[in-house]
DNA sequence: CGACATCTTGACTACAGTCAATACTAGTGG
DNA sequence: CCACTAGTATTGACTGTAGTCAAGATGTCG
């Protein structure tokens, strides 16, 4: 099957809408031009594989619009979702030619590639990308952490609960609201790709988003638009500290 | 109650055992002449706790010897460990004041400890530092992705096998032996510290050891003395793919 | 030897998984 | 417009793995 990829016009660094958050945070206009250079844009529809784990990446990626997941598969089927990429996160490792993940596009996904060579060249001439970067990784480490405690000791309510208040924070995060009181969003996951993310099947997913409704912790509009009521509330369910820990 | 902790007579660099795999390792002699003058050690016993989550944290380290552990606990008492620290680990993190999760000694450890400030601004300064910084944050963040998916999608049994063969293969890489074949170790936990690497209780780890020893998998010669007689056989329990997959 | 930690084993329970039937939704074509 | 299909989601009945509670066994150190 011929990969349904394509490239796209060129476009200003300026303008982008993760300028300010991705691995260019930092980079002053000179810096900009030399990244300019080597980006192009891509493009993957919903549900389309960009990387298949074991294949060769002569790229890396910022996410620009969309969601995608990283996803750890066994021999047998099992299957765990590792990462979430959302806009202005990184995909990709400096140094390294073989993809560990497969990656799919869970919505419409654009990124903003660069060639993989002559990137890892900028990080070693520039700090202000190397150090970016390295704080995303931690940032990225710090959300891992979070989640095998999740994975680890959460029961399915709490999972369930955990999941959905750290979608409608990013969301709010996003859209500039306060993330307390009456909140509503799009949740972009199936209830499988739900269930691949938290360790659990997509019945109990299921199960558990019925219960959470019928105790009035979400309401439901279709399958997909949620509104919480209370986030307070929500937020009683996930099993963390009241007062959100010192993340 | 009083700190155990103490200061210890300064080392030399060149001779250290970490060298060549902690943080400093692509520092030349005139970079490590820096390094020397912010560094110091510190010892601490078995058990002790070295950081609480939340405390003010003026040091990042590296470990020198020993084993420690990055513990998250949930307000009813729920634990999960989230990161294993082995000679050559970092600990800390630059840039944050506050420690995210406990950090305690699972075995005596000797830790090479930098004030954070001064260190702040190596990295900063110094390319060498922050590029194998970064490499070693990839290298943790491959690391705890790989237990994600033990946590969210491994049956008790196959846990166990898992976190046998890691310390089985870094025992023997540590000792230049082949991890192959005929393998014996000391295990440096506890069965209790076991249940908490694992997303397990300890009597589902005790069941599952003694399953293990039942099946002619691994021998016991006092509870942490293991012998594994064929080491293929033990891979096959992990249910990880033969070949040991891409990493 | 006795005291305390750690570990093992047993009986029972419960939470989530499995298998299967049914419902809902959106898209396609007659 | 409706019928048909395919993908997604819900619900039910039953099973099984790991958790809970509790009694003993083993090991270590004073």
């Amino acid at each position: 099957m011929p990969s349904r990829q394509f490239s796209l016009p060129q476009q200003d660094c300026v303008d982008c809408p993760i300028r300010h958050r991705a691995v260019c945070a930092r980079c002053e206009s000179d810096e900009l031009e030399h990244l300019e250079a080597i980006k192009y844009y891509r493009k993957y529809e919903a549900g389309q594989t960009i990387i298949w784990a074991g294949d060769k990446m002569n790229f890396v990626a910022s996410v620009v619009e969309g969601v995608a997941s990283l996803t750890q598969t066994m021999e047998d089927g099992r299957r765990q979702m590792v990462g979430l990429l959302l806009p202005s996160d990184f995909l990709g490792r400096p140094n390294r030619e073989v993809a560990s993940y497969d990656v799919v596009a869970t919505t419409d996904v654009m990124l903003c590639c660069f060639r993989r060579l002559p990137f890892q060249q900028l990080i070693s001439d520039n700090a202000h990308i190397s150090q970016r970067l390295l704080e995303m990784t931690l940032d990225e480490l710090d959300a891992a952490r979070e989640w095998m405690l999740l994975l680890g000791r959460k029961t399915a309510r709490e999972k369930i609960a955990s999941l959905l208040s750290i979608i409608a924070r990013r969301d709010a995060s996003l859209k500039e609201l306060p993330s307390r009181g009456h909140v509503a969003f799009d949740l972009p996951l199936t209830r499988e790709a739900m269930a691949d993310y938290l360790g659990l099947t997509l019945e109990t997913v299921s199960r558990q988003m019925s219960a959470l409704k019928r105790d009035d912790v979400i309401h439901l509009g279709g399958k997909r638009q949620i509104t919480i009521p209370d986030f307070d509330l929500l937020m009683n369910e996930t099993g963390d500290d009241a007062d959100g820990g010192m993340l």
